[in-house]
DNA sequence: GTCACCTTAGAAG
DNA sequence: CTTCTAAGGTGAC
């Protein structure tokens, strides 16, 4: 019984994302793909509801602002459902992080109340269905190294400039 | 069941 | 300094 959700491409300067809604909320955000630059997206607006609508119009003007490095004010309500609740409550750090500050994946760990879960959390950072809006790329390795990033270390790099953070 | 992973502190060489 | 190990949660196989 998958619950079908509405797909709705949103135009930035670094391509097109595409956001995904349930009847709950904002459930997942793709980066651009490299070479599809509206393919597989259904543009019409028509059928869709005006409460995701409006969701949609937050998810644009929060995603336009990480991406210009400014701070975001709000976001449309998340669905996370299906997930477990180690990631949900990764997730939830994630969100306290704010423009320009960084963690480790270690403080994380702690913050959560699972201090040696740290591997656990570079897992749950992967497994985010909603890149930058829940900022998993303000993540760093404990050394102050990048780590890793699922949607291409490039991209992590380049929205951490954007905030005004060295590595 | 086994393995790899966006990790890290610590111990050994 | 470098290299190795173990540990926690999860999904892929």
């Amino acid at each position: 019984m998958k619950t079908r959700l509405v797909e709705l491409p949103v135009s930035t300067r670094d391509g097109q994302f595409v956001a995904r809604y349930s009847e709950k909320g904002l459930a997942e955000l793709s980066f651009p793909e490299v070479g599809t630059p509206r393919c597989g997206v259904r543009t019409s607006q028509r059928d869709v509801p005006t409460k995701i609508l409006r969701w949609h119009r937050a998810t644009a003007v929060a995603l336009k602002a990480v991406l210009a490095g400014r701070a975001v004010k709000t976001l449309p309500p998340l669905d996370w459902s299906g997930k477990t609740e180690f990631q949900k409550s990764v997730w939830r750090a994630l969100r306290k992080i704010r423009r320009g500050q960084t963690r480790s994946y270690g403080e994380i760990a702690r913050a959560i109340g699972k201090p040696k879960a740290v591997r656990a959390v570079g897992g749950a950072c992967g497994a985010n269905p909603i890149p930058v809006l829940v900022p998993c790329h303000r993540v760093l390795a404990a050394n102050g190294k990048i780590g890793g990033f699922s949607g291409g270390l490039n991209r992590k790099r380049e929205l951490l400039a954007r905030e005004g953070v060295k590595i």
